[in-house]
DNA sequence: GCGACAG
DNA sequence: ATCTTGTCGC
């Protein structure tokens, strides 16, 4: 059985033992060196999750790098299984990104998510986990702090400051927009953090978030209202 | 035992 | 993540 349907099969068994175990096999795939550049397209995911029929909706948004401007999109619905728990957030998202992903016609260069990469208690959080599934290179974005410590970074726009966790930097705490909330960005894989630090500023226009990601989120709630619309 | 805890 | 109103700051 390969690493994928091992994955999968986990996910379906909501196994939490196996999930643990399975990030820590992971870290021997794991690649924090620039293998790509150049890169001509930036993917992101997100999952919108509605309550009452428990239905993960999910969507893959591929824009174009540098000018960041759609290509293609892909959506599925299917019922979430895995529970939310802090550090396994990708066997609850990741089947469904799996499928989105396949969907595309289109190959992406480079995965961006909503969460973070080694940023992670066992330095496997999402990004790294799916770039490594789908052999990919990713980058990690997270709205808040998994693991680590970090000074606040100055107001400007471009600010950084180091997240550390157990002596080891595994982020940039970064200000996207003047005077907002910092995200905190991590290396996924096949890529270093100053690269994707780099690559995430960039897609950061006028918004807190990178556009792909602020796309694929607004895009998810609106295929979860427009499902609800059609049930009522 | 207590606090922390991506989405 | 979702639920949920008004409200504070630039």
């Amino acid at each position: 059985m390969n690493v994928l349907d091992n994955f999968l099969k986990i996910c379906r068994n909501k196994d939490i033992k196996g999930a643990i175990e399975f990030q820590k096999s992971l870290l021997s795939y794991l690649c924090l060196e620039n293998r790509f550049k150049n890169f001509k397209s930036i993917c992101s995911f997100d999952i919108s999750y509605d309550k009452s029929s428990r239905k993960n909706f999910a969507v893959a948004i591929l824009l174009s790098y540098i000018k960041l401007e759609e290509v293609e999109r892909s959506v599925i619905v299917e019922k979430a299984d895995f529970p939310y728990v802090p550090g396994l957030l990708a066997f609850r998202e990741g089947p469904a990104i799996v499928k989105v992903f396949k969907k595309l016609r289109n190959k992406p260069d480079l995965l961006l998510f909503d969460g973070h990469g080694i940023a992670h208690p066992r330095g496997m959080g999402i990004a790294s986990m799916i770039g490594i599934l789908l052999d990919r290179p990713s980058i990690g974005c997270a709205k808040s702090r998994l693991v680590g410590d970090f000074t606040e970074p100055a107001q400007m726009k471009g600010s950084i400051s180091d997240l550390l966790y157990k002596g080891r930097k595994v982020g940039h705490v970064l200000r996207s927009r003047d005077k907002v909330k910092p995200i905190f960005v991590s290396a996924g894989h096949l890529i270093e953090l100053d690269m994707a630090t780099d690559i995430v500023l960039r897609c950061c226009h006028r918004y807190r978030l990178p556009k792909p990601v602020r796309m694929a989120h607004r895009l998810a709630n609106q295929v979860r209202m427009d499902s609800n619309r059609m049930e009522s």
